[in-house]
DNA sequence: CTTTTTTGCACAATCGATGGTGCAAATAAT
DNA sequence: ATTATTTGCACCATCGATTGTGCAAAAAAG
């Protein structure tokens, strides 16, 4: 029919057009009508004339009236790298596949802004939240909590919330041991102050990786010392800033480097802006991160691929519980070779002219 | 106060709590009550309850009583590339900024897709729309207009509603004529059948990009043919096969190489996990979307950065305007030479300890 | 000490959808 | 033909916030 002036149709209006109940309208239009003995005919009647009229629920009255909204939620620190990116292409996929609808919204990585976004979130009737990369996820649980909304850490684990993140103590040793080996037919062998590692901040995932990578350091090359460790926060210009700093120190940048993130690996390139190509001719970078274009520049660059699809997979089946026990699931990361070209989500969407 | 057992309070309980009716309370919390004449002890009395008892606005209610729901949408494509993350990421600041709630949400380029959750945005009385890379901007704004809801085009035009888009065609040129500049002092000159467009569709932003190509090409070669245009759709894996079916027939890859966006770019990677370096050895690649990975890539990669923060910034002066025309704004790109960081949005984050 | 004006707030309808309850008509059972 | 069931649907309260209207009490004017 007619895309009308200006106003929707609502369950009042074909109530009024089929000559029945606005109840009778809402059971047959949202599925109930079978268990409300609903005649065949009469919803037939009244389906047509919803699709004539172009009838849609308006959702918000919905979700007033059960306090459910059918959104679900994402709360991200950053839209802007390869790794949340990715995390919210996957979630809307699998959030869809459950027939509800996806919400991403991001905060900044500030725990003010994370409060007030949950709220609004809940005043929106959210009905679950996924809390990706949080600074603060237990305060984050408080409110979902009091709200009685479920919700699950993902990539930072809290202590109040089952959680699933990465395996970042086990990554980070099969990133240092990768980025070691690497120098095993160098004419030098790379020495434990030649090692270095870049970015992150005070967080678990920091924490594990830094761990992981002291222990396997210590273990193949026999020592390693405070000042290798390099935090920076995840900042691209403060961790240009450390390397601008190291270098000025040094006359060079060390021959390894473990950088925690790709964000981190930002401020790297901004370095690299400032200095000539021979600066990089013999270093190996590890990135805890992948990011496909990173995986080719001119040095070798080991990568290590989060598996945002089974975090997501195991969180889902996890949120769905109902009472999940509140423990930290690891997921195996994985390790990806200089110059690799990983699919990714955009790849399970399908491309219609070429 | 205690974080409540389940249930948050409502305008009733502070009613009760009060002593004063809903319509009171109400009229205090959403800053109304000096137009409508509340005593400022009242309203302190209230605010200070309300306070204790966490209230928080029930917005679905509000939004169903008033039509609107304080929430702006940007719909997307795709989340995880550079290009539309960073556009996720102002977007989010900007709306914000205004005091409203963003929601970004992905249709993965699918016609159908985008139809459906425009719909269910729409269910959500959104109260504006910025629709992005849409592959059929015309029909969203058929919904739209239906439910009175202010919309843009951003990336794509549509021809019913204001369109905020790059300038393509004038980036291609700029693009495409600093590839051949490149070559200006190589041994050999570059001849027009050694530089390609590859990737793009039969969208409006590919075709004003191949006609810069094109144009400029000619201007500068003396010639251009059909067959340096390979639209391979926004897909890695065809634009890969692209490359591979090229190479297989010319046992090389064109000199001179322009890829219509950072998601064909991801093509070539795949293309180069798969042969050596020398392949690459002296070709130069221009890529319409920066990406800064991709700027420090071992060739010289020169890209061009869309201005989303430009393009959204007159998508909201439009937006607001009552009547805004219908027409196409051009924003200005930019040339990125290789081995260049930009700042992104991410640099306005503040990062709280290093 | 009236009359007028102002102040301060309560009432009740409304937004659109939902679901428990009740009840008449149709059908089946006796 | 009478009672018992089943069928098919209408009625109405409800979710929480908003807002036009109305009306006492207090203050000002006379």
């Amino acid at each position: 029919m007619k895309p009308q002036g200006k106003k929707k149709a609502t369950i009042y209006d074909l109530s009024v057009l089929s000559g029945c109940s606005a109840s009778t309208v809402s059971a047959v239009l949202n599925g109930t009508w079978r268990k409300r003995r609903i005649k065949e005919s009469t919803a037939e009647l009244i389906q047509s004339l919803a699709e004539q009229h172009q009838y849609t629920a308006n959702l918000q009255a919905r979700g007033l009236r059960n306090s459910r909204s059918g959104l679900v939620g994402l709360l991200l620190p950053v839209h802007d790298n390869r790794y949340f990116s990715s995390m919210a292409q996957t979630f809307e996929a699998q959030v869809r596949s459950h027939g509800k609808c996806p919400v991403v919204v991001s905060a900044s990585r500030d725990p003010q802004e994370e409060l007030a976004t949950v709220e609004t979130l809940i005043s929106y009737s959210i009905d679950e939240l996924f809390i990706a990369g949080a600074t603060d996820p237990d305060s984050v649980h408080g409110l979902c909590e009091a709200a009685g909304i479920r919700h699950i850490n993902i990539d930072l684990p809290g202590t109040k919330a089952p959680s699933v993140i990465s395996d970042n103590y086990q990554g980070a040793r099969l990133l240092t041991q990768a980025i070691i080996k690497r120098f095993d037919d160098a004419e030098a062998p790379l020495r434990p102050q030649e090692l270095f590692l870049f970015g992150g901040r005070n967080d678990h995932a920091s924490r594990e990786r830094i761990k992981g990578f002291r222990d396997i350091k210590t273990e193949l090359l026999g020592h390693d010392s405070d000042d290798c460790i390099q935090p920076t926060g995840y900042s691209p210009g403060m961790t240009q800033k450390a390397f601008e700093a190291f270098y000025e120190r040094e006359g060079k940048l060390p021959r390894g480097l473990f950088i925690n993130s790709s964000i981190n690996f930002e401020g790297l390139l901004r370095f690299m802006a400032q200095h000539p190509h021979e600066t990089f001719a013999d270093i190996v970078v590890g990135c805890y991160d992948y990011d496909p274009f990173g995986s080719f520049l001119p040095f070798p660059v080991i990568m290590i691929r989060q598996d945002t699809e089974s975090m997501l997979a195991k969180a889902f089946e996890l949120i769905e519980e109902t009472r999940p026990a509140v423990k930290i699931h690891l997921i195996q990361p994985e390790l990806v070779h200089p110059r690799t070209a990983l699919k990714g989500p955009l790849d399970s969407i399908r491309d219609i002219d070429a």
